[in-house]
DNA sequence: CTGAAAGCGCTTACAG
DNA sequence: CTGAAAGCGCTTACAG
């Protein structure tokens, strides 16, 4: 291969990279022409084209993305913002995103917020630096003050997962209410009538939701749902852990836990354990999203399963069509996928 | 917030982002000394910097980092290109060096190989074009031409978790030989002396040497070894499950099974499980990576803890090292944790 | 302490 | 079908 040195320091003998200039002169055609070839435009003469393909293969020519960015107002990058990707929902779907993202030849960059709207606030701006096509955030709060502005800015964007207040802007998700509705309802039928509830934080949509949902199904089947019942989890381990012995410690606990989400739905099976108790036989634990692990034979957990693949595919394809003007830019689409409750060996009658 | 409108279609009123220029002109300078001031460079008078620091404030200006990077050669990026990012290795891995990156100003491109070298080849060359400052890989194959490549070039990079053939480059892993010793010295001193082995695929380094290492093992302590006992895994699940099934439909099973990654250790236990055996009382299990879920209550997987915190800030710290210049670029690290072994519940004495 | 000017590597009307 | 030239938004010697 044939190597360009730095000039300046023709002893560092530091490689620079082949640049359009380096083509054309080689080629002996302009830099006009030899872009053109490159980004395969049409009108030039065949043997022009082939002469400046060859010479870009043999120099093994790479454009430089940044000056085409800073030429075409596009740069191809799309910025993925999830709450956390050791999270398998977010990973999952991270990896659909980047996949189907590279198929259409645009490159993701991934931020965690760590549930920290600060973090969240860094990266926003670190993207838009970055002049990112558009946004895809898994992370908001319902009342996420930057994504909000960035949406208004007429940025390409779409939410999943949690969604704005009013579902604002573009969203791509589960309903919350059906999944929740088919799992409590799934305990009622079982023989059910106290239950525990551990919620997400309700400043994300899905947690808010995911609460308000089973107190609505738990008053229609006339579930007992006493405060004390229902706690508010978080992300991190040790507060779930608090909740479930907590609710562990009740003169009478429950006969089934509802967990708002697989990874705490984990803690509590593991809390429930410990503490002595079998599962399903003694409590019944239910999670929400259906990651991999909820499938295990060691696992076997009872899960409302929300399409994160086909919910992932939608995302980026709708972005991309935002992007490219495909789509009418001003107009919004809310999609609510249908999600479908998973029967495993964690819920089973409770015992009289 | 004062907007800038697109001036060639005012009707269309998208907003254009506010540039040095527009700050510039406000403030009254030339570009050149607000540049100076949003860079913190020194030789500017009090008030003036004043003025260029109220008036970009006021206008939320935001520096064009492709502009920046055209200029300085530097875009404060690294691609990090895992197998994938699903795993939950890789993911919290990944997790560490995003945030890391992050706190020292850089930010991550993740790309999943998928174990496919094509894919890995197209991402390095879209890395390459987005002209990143240096290349973390935690997906190469002992013969993987891309990244030597890379190496060669003399480009920042550093492998970790899989390393080339000779270690070539940069390198931070776990001691594969101690780790899989200690495992298979553990089994021994159970009393296991058939034991079963699911290796990786054997292009990786991990795969290749947990293999010969527990070969190695297996021959000091006399432990019985025969081929059909081992077993070349794959990643996919539905391989790995078939290795298992072949090895339980042996005559004389072994007493215990030891699977090269810990992701491959859950479906040898779903397997194991699922065709009626007891774990660990008729068969005992051992895992590698030590990954969240092996600790979890209804897993209690014996497995090897490779110290993938310590690991990932190792990465990202020598890596942003190279890139500054804070090490010899020649010189090249090779690190290897010592990995510890955690006694679970999959494992146990042999039935006699 | 400040500014005019060159230039990073591209694309894209425009002219021929 | 091809090329000269302007310009994207910055930084950085250099001159003053």
């Amino acid at each position: 291969m044939i190597e360009r040195n730095c000039n300046s320091f023709p002893l560092i003998r530091k490689i620079m990279p082949y640049t359009l200039k380096d083509v054309a002169a080689l080629a002996g055609v302009s830099i006009a022409t030899a872009s053109r070839v490159i980004n395969g435009k049409p009108g030039v003469k065949p043997a022009t084209r082939t002469k400046i393909l060859d010479v870009a293969r043999e120099l093994n020519y790479l454009p430089d993305q940044l000056a085409k960015g800073m030429k075409t107002k596009r740069t191809n990058t799309i910025g993925l913002v999830v709450a956390d990707i050791t999270n398998p929902f977010y990973s999952y779907t991270a990896k659909i995103i980047e996949m189907k993202a590279r198929a259409h030849n645009y490159t993701v960059i991934v931020g965690n917020t760590n549930n920290n709207s600060t973090i969240e606030h860094d990266i926003i701006t670190n993207l838009r630096e970055r002049k990112v096509d558009g946004f895809i955030f898994a992370s908001v709060e319902l009342h996420d003050k930057p994504v909000r502005q960035l949406i208004q800015s007429g940025a390409p964007c779409i939410t999943y997962h949690r969604h704005l207040e009013g579902y604002q802007g573009n969203f791509i998700g589960s309903d919350e209410s059906e999944g929740v509705s088919l799992a409590t309802q799934h305990l009622y039928d079982l023989g059910h009538r106290r239950i525990g509830f551990i919620s997400g934080p309700r400043i994300f949509s899905t947690g808010r939701e995911r609460l308000r949902s089973f107190l609505e199904t738990s008053r229609t089947f006339a579930i007992e749902s006493p405060d004390y019942l229902i706690k508010e989890g978080g992300y991190e381990i040790t507060k779930t852990r608090t909740c479930v012995n907590e609710i562990l410690s009740l003169p009478e606990p429950p006969t089934a836990i509802f967990a708002a989400n697989d990874l705490m739905a984990l803690q509590v099976l593991d809390c429930v354990l410990e503490a002595g108790y079998r599962v399903p036989d003694d409590i019944s634990i239910v999670g929400y999203d259906d990651i991999a692990i909820a499938s295990h034979h060691s696992i076997q957990l009872t899960t409302v399963n929300v399409h994160a693949k086909q919910c992932a595919e939608l995302v980026i394809e709708t972005l991309i069509n935002i992007i490219e003007g495909l789509r009418p830019a001003g107009e919004h689409t809310k999609t609510l996928l249908k999600p479908e409750l998973k029967v495993r060996e964690s819920t089973a009658k409770p015992r009289k």
